[in-house]
DNA sequence: CTGATAACGATAACTCATTATCAATAAACC
DNA sequence: GGTTTATTGATAATGAGTTATCGTTATCAG
């Protein structure tokens, strides 16, 4: 990704403006307002290369395919809307888990993902 | 599955053995101590009826395959362990996480996923 | 403006988990 | 034990997401 082009301008601004993670899909479709016509393979392509360069992070949940975010170093979570299937960024945490894990366990790190209504859903 | 096999024997009680939840190529690998050259056509035929009719519950971790467990009621979380990718029950929970979600976000559920090493790999 | 070539778009190919197919085997009722 | 047929095992097929291919397009250095 050595030139700029208007595909991967669109893509970047694409997942820059939603302010959550996004799919693949989703990422395309919302990068194919600024640039109609858009390929999968160059929304592919691109989020790969963003992904290398550190500037996105990929975020998986459970049992769902991966979505890409800007990569922000603060430790956060993830709220899933059981009606409209987006995913939100939770800034919030519960702190340290480690307590819960059996004895002889070490814990290094957790996800925690909410489940539920987001806001513009339950309005 | 209206008949008692050998096979299918073999596959529960490699599930029910394990007391942690089992990829379907795990409960291959232990199925097959119990009865060898089983297929992995016929683990997930079983795991598959298992499931239905409720004697297991599917067990989703972020960006992995589905694990299966015997299904137990209570709400529980998980642990991955980094080192030997085993998965284990965790009993406890930091309760109710409905704060930690945005205004207006109403949190119905949550998962929890630890990662660190497990106590045998920790010794 | 022009040439070199990075990036694109369409589509074929790939990966990997899971499911379907089907002849052979083995439960279970007689 | 014999018969029926559910289940098995080997393997082909499927499905969904992602990646490779390649001719075409468009960026950008000169």
């Amino acid at each position: 990704m050595e030139r700029i082009t208007k595909q991967g301008t669109a893509i970047l601004n694409a997942i820059q403006k939603a302010h959550r993670p996004l799919l693949a899909q989703e990422i395309l479709e919302a990068a194919a307002s600024d640039s109609p016509g858009i390929g999968q393979a160059t929304v592919y392509r691109n989020i790969k290369a963003l992904v290398e360069g550190g500037l996105l992070s990929t975020v998986h949940l459970p049992g769902e395919n991966p979505r890409f975010e800007v990569a922000h170093l603060h430790h956060h979570h993830h709220f899933h809307c059981n009606l409209c299937n987006k995913v939100f960024d939770v800034h919030d945490c519960p702190g340290d888990l480690k307590q819960l894990a059996p004895a002889g366990f070490q814990v290094e790190r957790h996800e925690i993902t909410l489940y539920g209504s987001c806001a513009a859903c339950v309005k």
